[in-house]
DNA sequence: TTTCAATGGTTACAAATGAAACCAATTTGG
DNA sequence: CCAAATTGGTTTCATTTGTAACCATTGAAA
């Protein structure tokens, strides 16, 4: 009878792949300022961008437009940031974040370089450019977001 | 300043991927027998291994005791598998498919298969290389589950 | 034994999520 | 112009999820 590995089976590993890395970086913003996952890249899209359109931040961060709403509206009830509406599209808001705001994402940041610098230290050479170019050579035939 | 590009983020780019992956196999179950993906890696793990417990299933297919508990009882509703108690240990249950839940098995498996090898399809031969030992390495290298 | 810790599994509750409905503002096509 | 469709964004509701509490059973320790 035709059996399927799972253990071998590419979907599943990539996602549980992602799933680990991604639950272990979670301590470090969860732990740091108790974000979420939407509050974490809001503030990396802000911090990296410097102002944009939640339309755009979902965009960028691969986000369901209600993610982006609620975690604009936290982090505004943080004082992390501000909404400052469009001169000539009022349904449009522009968003910046506040010093407080990058405060934490400059506090943010290097902990992120250094985790994915302590992840790929792990491998050897020849795997890390494995695991990058392979990564983007399915990136680039996939249709993401 | 130092800011992180969110898109070369290699934690980033790795859910992503993984998600958008994962999410256009689910549309192959979700379609065929509207199974969610607990309940198809329930039903992959039982057609693997042929009978398993709660507790191992959680283990090969890296969920939570929560989702295997509820996944199992889905599928018991939908008369897809069995729970036999064991001998020794009435705390334990083995799983095991029933003829349906085979038949449901055996007509997803090489849909299964199809997908990955379509999926691989679009890459060269050193892409896929580099993907599949890209992510066997960072495997091998965290502690998954 | 009797008690206490550990294990297999389910359930209750709260939080996170997505789909769809929604509001307001803007654009487009007659 | 003006109705209809589109767009930016929020809210409502149902579903999914995880945490923690829980029940029953078993194993270990005293």
């Amino acid at each position: 009878m035709d059996i399927l590995e799972l253990e071998s089976f590419l979907p599943y590993r990539l996602y549980r792949l992602a799933d680990a890395v991604s639950h272990e970086f979670s301590k470090i913003y969860k732990h740091r300022h108790g974000l979420t996952r939407p509050e974490w890249r809001t503030l990396a899209g802000l911090g990296q961008r410097g102002t944009m359109t939640a339309t755009a931040l979902g965009e960028q961060s691969a986000m369901h437009k209600t993610k982006v709403s609620r975690a604009v509206a936290e982090l505004e009830r943080r004082r992390w940031l501000t909404r400052t509406p469009d001169e000539n599209d009022r349904r449009i808001e522009h968003l910046t974040l506040t010093k407080a705001g990058l405060a934490a994402y400059r506090e943010m940041v290097p902990l992120a370089k250094a985790f994915e610098r302590e992840l790929l230290a792990r491998l050897g050479a020849e795997e890390q450019a494995a695991i990058v170019s392979g990564v983007a050579a399915l990136e680039a035939k996939l249709t993401l977001g």
